[in-house]
DNA sequence: TGTCCACGTAGACGATTGTATACCTGATGC
DNA sequence: GCATCAGGTATACAATCGTCTACGTGGACA
């Protein structure tokens, strides 16, 4: 009674091939927003007129927008933070080692590799995303709590994942646990804005891919300069150029 | 004809001190949006209602709620833009000097105290202005591009300041104008997150404004590391912990 | 004194909205 | 073989919406 939203029973039951009525209306969802206007502000009526189905199908899934917005999170959430992981690991196993920084110069190098690596990631993501993405961030700043604590706890999981994987790959000195938590979050919001920037502006996608290369190695240049600066000295060279 | 959204006469005539029709509809507004939804998805005869007036008075002030937007952020983007600059220049009139780095020690000490001071000054100013902030923050992801782009104008302009000003007080070794000028955007990009951090959880302000000062701290050292690794092993003693 | 004009009001229009009630259908379980 | 039920449909209703046309002010200005 008070249960609703009944969790994603269409999904789990058929062989997930038909896209059977929930899956249309989340896709409906998601084309709308992303060209109109908010999840929130979405007409139920619209979004089943443009899913095919009759207004009233809708309540038979969803009770509520926040509903299936968190519905699409779920799904599209969990997609990407796979994802990450699994080209974050990647790398790991084919030529990369773990890069002790008693060897300044190329564990330095290295880390700039991952760095592009890694923004390479996220920006193609949001390129194969697009709708998605735009709808997500959207709500992250939106008007529906629900959501928006979803799209803050969606990221804070990216970072923390990006933290343990970053821990096992490179092995920075004297950087602590929680300090590279910080760090990670504070790279996970800013990619959300260089996203954002890559999307809107496709003419200057190499400068921005640049630029957030520069941002998080720049990061990395303080946290570790705050730590043990000496270790920069003999690395200097090494640091890319404007 | 298409010249329209009449550009504020209302407020260039009267003395301004009558809440005057158009003035009491931005208030409507943004009290509606920062409690209820999105200025978009707001209701032209919501607005005139909660402001007391007919809701055709509406078309005579605006034609659009981006040309309500738009009106409004001119009025407080360039009060905070203001407010931010005055108070920049206030600490280098009273104690601060021009601060050369061939002392490092005291140079990164009055970088620090620059940098809480900053921080200290946006979040106060969200504070003061919660609701502003807010809806601002909603269209800056939202769904009009009119307002989209006002928004990003108005932080891109922000970053320009805030470069001049720091160029004004630090000198710092090496780092040129742009690199200074991509490192103020990427501030204030992350102070709009230190931002709804800062409102979300009010008994963690203490705590996320340290974060925040610390993450400006964490940009300048990179970027000084990048360019003249050496300065910073005399320094090393002064870096705040965790 | 007369005439604009900016500002605000009044009433009405068709369109669209969310939701309630009732009916249909195919599969599943006993 | 029959009952149950999830998924989908049809119809209807009051409420709200944006916008149109028309009218009423008070002050500015000639």
């Amino acid at each position: 009674m008070a249960k609703n939203s009944d969790g994603g029973r269409g999904q789990d039951r058929t062989p997930e091939r038909v896209p059977s009525g929930r899956q249309k209306l989340m896709e409906a969802a998601l084309e709308l927003a992303a060209t109109t206007r908010s999840l929130a502000s979405l007409g139920l009526r619209e979004v089943a007129r443009h899913a095919g189905l009759n207004p009233n199908t809708f309540y038979r899934h969803f009770k509520d927008f926040d509903d299936l917005g968190v519905a699409m999170l779920d799904e599209l959430g969990t997609e990407l933070r796979a994802g990450l992981r699994e080209a974050r690991m990647r790398p790991a196993q084919e030529g990369f080692k773990l890069s002790d920084f008693s060897n300044p110069a190329e564990g330095l190098a290295q880390a700039q590799a991952l760095a592009r690596e890694s923004v390479g990631l996220v920006l193609d993501f949001v390129m194969d995303h697009r709708e998605a993405y735009t709808v997500g961030i959207r709500e992250l700043h939106g008007t529906s709590p629900v959501m928006r604590k979803a799209m803050q706890g969606l990221l804070d999981g990216i970072a923390v994942d990006m933290t343990e994987d970053l821990l096992g790959v490179l092995m920075l000195p004297a950087v602590s646990h929680e300090e590279l938590l910080a760090v990670a979050r504070v790279i996970v919001r800013q990619m959300v804005f260089f996203s954002m920037d890559y999307l809107e502006q496709p003419s200057r996608q190499a400068d921005i891919k640049r630029e957030a290369e520069r941002f998080i190695l720049l990061l990395f240049w303080g946290a570790i300069a705050a730590r043990a600066p000496e270790l920069l000295a003999a690395a200097k060279l090494k640091f890319p150029t404007i």
